[in-house]
RNA sequence: GGGCUCAUAGUCUAGAGGUUAUGACGUCACCUUGACACGGUGAAGGUCGGGAGUUCGAAUCUCCCUGAGCCCA
């Protein structure tokens, strides 16, 4: 025996530092597009920058950093982009905030730059943190930013083909508007939440009778724009009113009383007002029944001058106002707080209001049916997830209003003739900024008209990201390559953005492809606090990664993430959990200082104790592939532990010890085949601790082996009295332990079973028995 | 109001009809045993959310209820 290899007494979270340098100045995992091996792409969710990075979110790379880490010791040459997802109404809010001014107020290039240099700031700490917690992403050649010119141009192309072939049409529809974004947005971006509402009791008079009608609402202030009401068909108490006309209180306005299944019984009065429009019922009914719709609400999220005296006030300071004036005039009979679930915008999270607008849309209701087959196609990983995209194709209602009225985003590349107002599209292949840019033509090709106007509007940003997975196959950029690795190979990512990033990835490819655009999709859960809630600012509960990383090093929360949460489910963070996952990392370093200290040894002549070992190692070998094969890494990471810890180290160690120290090949080599097949194993999941053991002990690279492969020759009936030895062995201790005796104190007496002769030899030697 | 998912010791989890329910963190007791006190050995801690049913036998299958989360209207 020497010295042992590792001099340190304990894994030091420090020496992840030396290695990142180290990776840094190798940059070992640039994709190499001349390889042999076959290609694996993985579609990495990129990132928005927006303050801290959720610990959840880095939990979620880490996992697909693992699958990264996994196929490439398969033999994969993997392409594992890194992108940033800079797009959006979240930086523009964040400038907005900054200057306390409305983007509206800004100079549009200097509104720009502005958004571009403050998001650039915040992508440095993304950057940084993604590699500081070891992942092994090409940072450089197939880095990718989805504000650039080069992203931004593949969006645009795409659109014009989709527009070239009829996809795409201008409507004038009631959309979801954010007063606060001050732009359109679709179904995927509103939320729901409980927020306090007042109900309040209105009355109405039924026209040519003394009769007055009850009328429950939340939105008093949309009586201007009430253009029916509603009984439900079989509510004995109504059915006098049916075909009779009400009068609508302050305005005078008739309206008729229908018979419609709409109204609830049980809700109220029964009797209930529809508007334009208070929520997605109204829209509903206004375009069932073809009434002509109001518009009491502007962009500004102010009432128009259909409101009357209320023109020009807030909507929220209408409803209180003309609630004052109906009481004033004794037309509400009660009020009620209530919760209500009210439709909220999922960034800045204001009320979301209803309103008619030209917008731009893409047809998607028409294919839903081809889209449901095409996700019968793709694998998810766990299956169950695949509800998640079946269930939101079955609630989609509207196509995709994909324009947008903001800033910072891709351009909708288009220009107008001001004579004919002909549409001038652009060839594909460049990045177009019509507000500022010349049109593509001198004159109209219709008309000859020589003067255009540029689309001011933008597009929602899921257009830019639902390309990730053309980008990261090079399309339009290397069709040989990405005629190959089409469908993408994978796509990870969190299971809240699936109705959006999952789905619109799914519509465009089929639209483009008529492909599915991944074969296997993996999903992992939400990132929760110790008491189970998502963290929001609000709620104070955010835990903010650098520190937590700072604390205990990427290994600990990488092994955390991995052995502690289950696949595809929501997760709690627990900083001591992950504080004690590093236990896990100390063990095994000091596993591995002990074998360092013998001679590494290619092969010897195996005693029993060294087949059953290498037996159980087998069986590890196993279970932990079929794992990996899932995407599970909670398999692999739990049996490694346990079997380093509870089986490895007390038993076949000690097993082994005296032997080692006299120099036995048979033990130095099952000690060193235990050390490097668990060690490969573990690599993707903690790539720091693996690759420091490996290099010190063995030389070069751990990420650079093959994974272990279970093998029949491996296999033996020793396996089964593995239980047997456990318990002799624990018995001995107990022994001990009960007569006051050290365990390296002699023992008298002890008879080996028949089962475990074959181990006597080193079973005496381990418990010093007479 | 509808749909989906989940519920196992203080905490995180294994378990897919069959003997005293798995492992880890934490807790307690004892122990310097030639890698490790961030260790070792051992112990305490669970009526597997509640109820009913199927079965010789249920944490596991079915139904109902309760609670949590997500989604939709």
């Amino acid at each position: 025996m020497g010295e042992p290899k590792l001099k340190e007494k304990r894994w030091d979270t420090a020496f992840e530092e030396e290695l990142l340098k180290q990776w840094e100045e190798e940059n070992p995992y640039l994709f190499n597009m001349d390889t042999e091996r076959p290609t694996f792409v993985i579609d990495t969710p990129p990132p928005y920058p927006s303050g801290t990075w959720h610990i959840g979110a880095v939990a979620g790379y880490s996992f697909i950093d693992m699958i990264a880490r996994f196929k490439r010791m398969k033999g994969y040459e993997v392409m594992f982009p890194f992108c940033l997802d800079k797009n959006g109404i979240n930086i523009e809010l964040t400038v907005e905030r900054k200057f306390k001014k409305s983007l509206h107020d800004f100079d549009r290039e200097e509104f720009i730059k502005i958004c571009s240099e403050e998001i650039d700031k915040i992508a440095e700490g993304i950057l940084t943190l993604a590699r500081r917690i070891g992942m092994s992403t090409d940072f450089d050649e197939y880095f990718y930013e989805t504000d650039s010119p080069e992203y931004r141009k593949v969006t645009q192309a795409i659109f014009i083909d989709l527009w070239k072939r009829g996809l795409i049409y201008t409507g004038l529809r009631p959309s979801f508007y954010c007063p606060d974004c001050r732009t359109a947005i679709a179904e995927a971006e509103v939320e729901y939440e409980e927020r306090p509402s007042m109900l309040s009791s209105v009355k109405f008079k039924v026209k040519g009778t003394d009769e007055d009608i009850i009328i429950t609402t939340t939105r008093p202030e949309l009586l201007c724009a009430c253009k029916v009401v509603l009984v439900h068909p079989s509510d004995e108490r109504w059915q006098h009113l049916h075909g009779k006309t009400a009068i609508v209180p302050l305005y005078g306005t008739e309206v008729p009383i229908t018979p419609h299944h709409y109204a609830m019984p049980e809700l109220g009065t029964g009797i209930v007002m529809m508007c334009s429009y208070g929520d997605q019922g109204d829209v509903q009914i206004f375009r069932e029944l073809a009434l002509e719709a109001v518009k009491a609400i502007d962009e500004d999220g102010q009432m128009t001058e259909a409101a009357g005296p209320y023109q020009g006030m807030k909507v929220a300071d209408a409803r209180k106002k003309i609630l004052e004036d109906l009481i004033a005039n004794d037309l509400v009979t009660d009020q009620e707080s209530m919760m209500h679930k009210t439709p909220i915008c999922s960034r800045s999270r204001t009320e979301i209001e209803f309103i008619p607008m030209e917008e731009m849309y893409l047809k998607q209701l028409d294919i839903l049916d081809k889209l449901r087959e095409v996700a019968k196609g793709m694998k998810f990983y766990p299956p169950k997830h695949k509800r998640i995209l079946d269930d939101w194709m079955d609630a989609l209602t509207i196509d995709w209003p994909i324009s947008r009225r903001r800033y910072y985003h891709t351009e909708i590349p288009l220009w107008y003739c001001e004579k004919c107002n002909e549409t001038i599209v652009p060839p594909p292949g460049e990045y177009y900024q019509p507000w500022k840019d010349p049109p593509p033509v001198d004159s109209c090709p219709k008309c000859g008209g020589t003067d255009f106007v540029g689309e001011e509007r933008v597009f929602d940003t899921w257009m830019d990201s639902s390309n990730s997975n053309l980008v990261a196959t090079l399309y339009m950029r290397d069709d040989d390559f990405f005629e190959k690795n089409f469908p993408t190979h994978v796509r990870p990512q969190g299971r809240e953005i699936v109705r959006t990033w999952l789905y619109y990835t799914t519509l465009k490819s089929w639209l483009i492809k008529e492909k599915k655009p991944f074969q296997d999709v993996f999903i992992h859960g939400l990132g929760l606090d110790a008491k189970g809630r998502a963290m929001h600012k609000s709620l104070g509960n955010v835990i903010e990664p650098e520190p937590v990383i700072e604390r205990h090093g990427a290994d600990s929360f990488r092994f955390w993430a991995a052995s502690e949460t289950n696949v595809g489910d929501d997760f709690r963070i627990s900083e001591e959990r992950i504080a004690g996952s590093k236990k896990f990392l100390t063990k095994l370093w000091n596993v591995a200082r002990f074998v360092s200290s013998f001679e590494f040894v290619q092969e010897g002549e195996l005693k029993p104790s060294d087949e059953w070992i290498l037996s159980e190692l087998n069986s590890l070998v196993e279970e932990c592939q079929k794992g990996y094969d899932v995407y599970n890494f909670f398999v692999p990471s739990n049996k490694v532990r346990t079997f380093l810890w509870n089986v490895f180290a007390p038993h076949y160690l000690e097993m082994a010890k005296s032997r080692s120290y006299r120099g036995d090949s048979g033990a130095l080599f099952a000690l060193h085949e235990g050390l490097r097949t668990m060690l490969k194993i573990l690599a993707p999941i903690v790539p720091f601790i693996t690759e420091k053991i490996w290099s010190e002990i063995y030389g070069g690279s751990v990420h650079q082996e093959t994974m272990p492969e279970p093998s029949e020759e491996r296999k033996s009936g020793l396996s089964d009295v593995s239980e047997e030895l456990l318990q002799f062995n624990s018995d001995i201790w107990k022994t001990k332990k009960d007569k006051g005796l050290s365990l390296k104190s002699e023992l008298e007496g002890v008879e080996i079973p028949e089962s475990l002769k074959q181990f006597e030899s080193d079973l005496v030697l381990m418990h010093n028995l007479r």
